[in-house]
RNA sequence: GGGCCUAUAGCUCAGUUGGUUAGAGCGCAUCCCUGAUAAGGAUGAGGUCGGUGGUUCGACUCCACUUAGGCCCA
């Protein structure tokens, strides 16, 4: 070789893979055509990043509308009803924000393509608490006294500018996401069509007698100044340590004088965790049916419930009398304080239902104005409500000397008072979850207070009803812990006294005459002017004032605005502004088939939805079907919150990994109602195993179908004259239809997502490698076409049933394959029918068989290498033992098998045993302390046994029977060690019935056609380092010592045939002057093939 | 204290009405293949299926109890 032509041939290096652009813009507008006039594919980047392909669909679908067709193509088709939970737009959305949001969209997305009519219509939650706060930071205030400084006005107009704050970011995100929703049309619950609507559900519920006002004790927060509903409520509660004191309460006798006994003082013991509640005690109760003692410990005597004794008081107290609680009833006791004095009798013994003997000493210290059981034994005995704290939860200048503090900071001092009074017995921490504002953290304050409620109480049975009708996903919630919920359910606290919310619309006259107004119209007429400017929410409707129907005296509206959770459960009838408007949509749009969101919404918004359906439709749902998903966790298990600071932004995400690679992990990576763990780790994952298969399996059609300008159009080859493999994949096409349709229609993203990964495997890693070559020969024959057919189809069928799951990559695949060639098919696979999976199309025996060959193919490649035989090295035979059933199956596919083991024949034999030979040897473990020194006759024995027989039997359980020193003995298969050895020349590989040997002996002609193999893929590797494409034709030189001489007289055609050579130049000839040529389009590799000596030339023919 | 859920390989998770030898991916180790190649394949190590007891011919699966974690309620 010459050595200007070895300069030449310097190998050129690839361009490193990192180095490729990872934000190649992507263009699908652009066409190819080709020389000929056919049309081309999109040349597919394999290198493709994935975000960018997204952003250039988002692109598209904006300009040509494809969302707005999609509705538009099934205007008149039966509807199908989602109803959005509108998130508060009050903070970033975060990674497990995207989780609630991409279930909203596979769904209705999927429905759409199956035949229905899914409107969309987006809501924002605007009113609450949360923005309150949020423009209370804004301001630096925390006091509603500030606020009214401030002025309600320009705090509320603060407010409303709060919500739209992050409402842009939450489209952003929405839309690249691809939820398919119409933001352009969605429901503001700040609207003062929607709050009308509200209105109208309350004077609704008013006129059914349901909307009413009561003191009750309520959990109450004293830096926000209102009342929390029970659901708020679920939402704080933490696990604390607060004292809880043991006190004393000395009976007092007839006289009114301290009882005693033998000279010795007789109290009763009160347990509690709240001694602030004691300035206000007014009772105290026990369970007339508890057994009570009096207890002598020390100088004095205590007591407490029976079976308390020895816990509370320990083993130095005795008990002197035994009595049940009827006996203490009426008693009156020395209360701790006496601040305020009581306007009804107090300070005596009553009976309460509730007082257990779990904890405490079984006497319940009663403060009605700080317990819910307090004021209801309160109103039944007719005690005093003792109130001597302020809206801000503060003592008042009665209680002299703790006025003005908050009362959990007075804990401390009341203990030490009490103690130093005498009346402490002890005190010990104790630590229980205590519930604290959700918001702002500060500790909750059970209090009564006049607050307006719904009644749902009364209509117990119809919310049962009402969840009857509802299809929970995951089920156990339907009785689980939304049924219990609801069965356990308490009237619904509605009002909060506050300003950013919707006005509680009960207008009062100084006479007490209520009037529940629902509707604008109904106000004006009331207050005799127009009202039609006005806004509907403080102070404005304050400001509105009328003459009492009744008495003609001043009405003015209550102060209080409702709770936020109602205004958003009112969203099937207000987000149409029903019933002024839009009756008919209302009604055909109710109820919903669909709704999601995540497990917290449980006593969230599926509640209050169903309770204001329930209430208004007399128990019907306005959902039937619910997915409830669980919550997103970050990679170490925690739940994420803005606190820990674990929130995952899905933009980094987005823009990484992309919007698919995020949904299809939130779609297919488990259980979406179980709580999950989130890392971005878990998102590549799914890009390389699952994404980038489907993406280079689609760049291989397109890459072959170019280079041969196959068009599936001009192609009509119906699926009997395919091969058995097309059959085969097209097989297993229609039973994933199947299952994707018949999972999606049950609500399960997940079963589906795992028969789709299944089958992009086969068709990647068994379809498309097995059917390589196909693609890849010249001549253009039916099986050609028949591989290309087939592969389109799966591809375009695939690309269908995944649109709803990765809307973005199918649409790409779709467009090329599809929208972009043909003007009479549906320019976005959204807009395309789902496909229908046809029964005829399913063979399970076909996918037997099919099962049987890879089997058997994985058993003779652990057999291979096992004897270490490359694959590229041809072997002559595999023998299989199998049933009858299997070798029909391996039969049909033999060339497969074949293929795959690189073998020439497949054989089949009757018995395992042809391919392998046993031998049976003694246990000496077991058999060793049996026959102590008899052992070598056991040997000997078991060696007399034909081995064959011994395994027959050994298999069934049978014992072998033995003579040894002339009795006879049963040895069972633990005293045996059955050896097999493959027989010789085999590698055999054994999997319960199911045998496979490779014949390992190579003979000259097999070692001369692994050589060439072997010399083809040095060739194939030199090619691509060269650069060339994969259709480029060549002449190949090739030097080397004599057997490749003779490789090449043996084998040319094939060489040449495999390396597309036009010329195949053998050993010798770079000194004859028909050598290479030394140009750049020439390549030259020196290298060892099987330790031989080889040097390539390879040059590209133009 | 009550309700619901979860517990399977080092990690993330499957496991259909109880039925041969409990699976996959990642990671690790060894090797193979490769003109779809940021891939692919094979093999191996790694499991008392949280624990105990029960029902059954047979239990990861059903039942009871129990432990740990999560969520919810009080």
């Amino acid at each position: 070789m010459d050595r200007q032509l070895r300069r030449t041939i310097r190998p050129r290096r690839m361009r490193p893979l990192t180095e490729r652009a990872a934000n190649q813009p992507h263009r699908p507008d652009t066409d190819g055509k080709r020389t000929d006039g056919k049309r081309l594919y999109r040349a597919v980047d394999p290198g493709q990043s994935l975000p960018a392909l997204e952003e250039g669909i988002l692109q598209w679908w904006k300009k040509n509308r494809i969302f707005e067709k999609s509705l538009e193509w099934r205007r008149d088709a039966p509807e199908w009803v989602f109803y959005e939970g509108p998130p508060t737009a009050n903070g970033r959305p975060g990674a497990h924000h995207v989780l609630a949001r991409v279930f909203k969209d596979i769904y209705p997305r999927f429905r759409t393509m199956r035949g229905n009519y899914v409107f969309r219509k987006a809501g924002w939650d605007c009113h609450g608490l949360p923005v309150e706060l949020e423009v209370e930071r804004q301001l630096g205030i925390s006091r509603k006294e500030e606020i009214e400084a401030y002025g309600v006005a320009a705090f509320n107009e603060l407010c409303k500018s709060s919500v739209s704050r992050y409402v842009d970011e939450w489209q952003r995100m929405t839309e690249r996401i691809g939820f398919w929703i119409d933001l352009d049309q969605a429901y503001w619950t700040m609207a003062d069509s929607y709050i009308e609507s509200v209105w109208s559900i309350l004077s609704e519920l008013s006129k059914k007698g349901l909307l009413f006002q009561d003191y009750k004790v309520v959990p109450y927060c004293p830096r926000c100044g209102t009342a929390l509903s029970s659901h708020e409520l679920a939402m704080g509660y933490q696990d604390v340590i607060d004292p809880s004191v043991f006190v004393r309460f000395p009976l007092l006798g007839a006289t009114g004088e301290a009882e005693r006994i033998d000279g010795r003082p007789v109290s009763l013991l009160v347990w509690t965790t709240t001694p602030w509640t004691l300035i206000s005690n007014v009772a105290a109760a026990v369970g007339p049916k508890i057994p009570y003692a009096r207890v002598r410990l020390g100088e004095e005597y205590l007591v407490v419930a029976a079976d308390l004794v020895d816990d509370v008081l320990g083993p130095e107290a005795t008990i002197e009398e035994q009595f049940p609680g009827s006996d203490l009833l009426d008693r009156n006791y020395r209360p701790p304080y006496s601040f305020v004095e009581p306007d009804k009798r107090a300070w005596f013994v009553i009976s309460g239902d509730f007082v257990s003997t779990d904890e405490g000493t079984g006497i319940v210290h009663i403060a009605p104005a700080f317990g819910a059981e307090d004021m209801e034994v309160g109103r039944a005995n007719n005690l005093p409500l003792v109130m001597p704290v302020d809206e801000e939860c503060r003592f008042t200048d009665d209680v002299t000397p703790y006025r003005g503090t908050f009362v959990k900071d007075a804990d401390e001092r009341i203990m030490r008072d009490l103690d130093e009074a005498g009346i402490l017995f002890r005190r010990l921490p104790y630590e229980h979850s205590y519930p604290f504002c959700w918001r702002c953290h500060t500790p909750l304050i059970y209090y009564a207070k006049s607050s307006w409620y719904i009644q749902t109480t009364a209509r117990r049975n119809e919310l049962l009803n009402a969840n009857e009708e509802v299809n929970w996903h995951p089920e156990h919630l339907k009785h689980g812990r939304f049924g219990k919920w609801l069965e356990n359910n308490i009237d619904w606290s509605l009002s909060r006294e506050r300003y950013w919310g919707t006005p509680l619309p009960v207008w009062r006259c100084s006479n007490g005459h209520d009037r529940c107004v629902g509707s604008r119209a109904e106000l004006a007429e009331l207050a005799g002017r127009d009202l039609s400017d006005l806004e509907l929410h403080r102070p404005y409707v304050d400001e509105v004032t009328f003459a009492c129907p009744e008495c003609g005296a001043e009405a003015r509206r209550v102060t209080e605005v409702i709770d936020a959770w109602f205004d958003s459960g009112s969203m099937p009838f207000a987000q149409w502004h029903y019933p002024f408007e839009n009756q008919e949509t209302w009604k055909q749009r109710f109820p919903a088939d669909y709704i999601c969101e995540a497990i917290d919404q449980t006593r969230g918004w599926f509640y209050s939805l169903l309770a204001i359906s329930a209430l208004m439709t007399d128990g019907h749902t306005c959902y039937k079907n619910v997915v409830c998903l669980g919550h997103i966790l970050d990679g170490e298990g925690r739940k994420m919150s803005k606190h820990v600071g674990n929130v995952v932004d899905p933009w980094s995400v987005l823009n990484k990994q992309g919007a698919d690679a995020l949904r299809w992990y939130l779609f297919a990576a488990s259980s979406p109602w179980f709580a999950r763990r989130f890392s971005p780790e878990h998102i590549d994952e799914v890009i390389r195993k699952f994404i980038l298969t489907l993406w280079n399996t689609y760049s291989f059609y397109t890459l072959y179908a170019n280079i041969d300008g196959f068009d599936p159009r001009a192609h009509d080859l119906p699926v009997e004259r395919r091969t058995l493999m097309d059959r085969w994949i097209l097989s297993e096409l229609h039973l994933l239809a199947k299952k994707v349709t018949d999972g999606l229609e049950q609500y399960d993203s997940f079963g589906p997502s795992r028969a789709l990964s299944d089958f992009v495997d086969e068709l990647s890693n068994w379809y498309v490698r097995r059917s390589r070559r196909r693609f890849w020969k010249s001549e253009e024959d039916t099986d050609k076409v028949a591989a290309y057919l087939t592969l389109y189809e799966c591809l375009v069928t695939l690309a269908k049933l995944l649109a709803p799951y990765m809307p973005f990559m199918t649409e790409e695949i779709y467009r090329n394959l599809v929208g972009e060639r043909y003007e009479d098919q549906p320019e976005s696979v959204h807009l395309c029918d789902w496909p229908v999976a046809n029964e005829a199309f399913m063979d399970e025996d076909l996918s037997f068989r099919m099962a049987a060959a890879q089997r058997v193919v994985n058993m003779g490649r652990a057999a291979r290498m096992a004897s270490q035989l490359k694959v590229r090295q041809p072997l002559e035979v595999v023998m299989v033992a199998t049933d009858a059933k299997r070798r029909v199956a391996l039969e049909s596919l033999a060339d497969v098998v074949m293929d795959e083991l690189n073998v020439k024949r497949m054989e089949f034999v009757d018995s395992p045993a042809e391919l392998v030979t046993y031998s049976v040897k003694p246990n000496y473990r077991t058999l060793g302390p049996r026959f102590g020194k008899s052992m070598p006759h056991v040997t000997a024995a078991v060696a007399d046994i034909p081995a064959l027989e011994a395994v027959k039997r050994l298999e069934a359980d049978l014992p072998l029977t033995v003579t040894i020193d002339g009795t006879l003995h049963d040895l069972s298969r633990e005293d045996l060690v059955v050896e097999t050895q493959q027989k010789q020349d085999f590698a055999v590989e054994k999997e319960g019935d199911l045998v496979v040997g490779l014949s390992t002996r190579l003979t000259p002609a097999l070692e001369v056609e692994g050589l060439a193999r072997e010399l083809v893929h040095h060739v194939q590797n030199t090619r691509k380092a060269a650069g060339f494409q994969i259709e480029d034709r060549i002449q190949l030189w090739v030097e080397g010592p004599e057997q490749i001489s003779s490789v090449l007289e043996a084998h040319s055609e094939y060489v040449m045939r495999e390396t597309l050579a036009v010329e195949l130049v053998g050993p010798g000839s770079a000194d004859r002057n028909d050598g290479p040529v030394a140009s750049p389009s020439t390549h030259r590799e020196d290298l060892k093939v099987n330790g031989l000596p080889v040097s390539l030339v390879l040059q590209r023919v133009a």
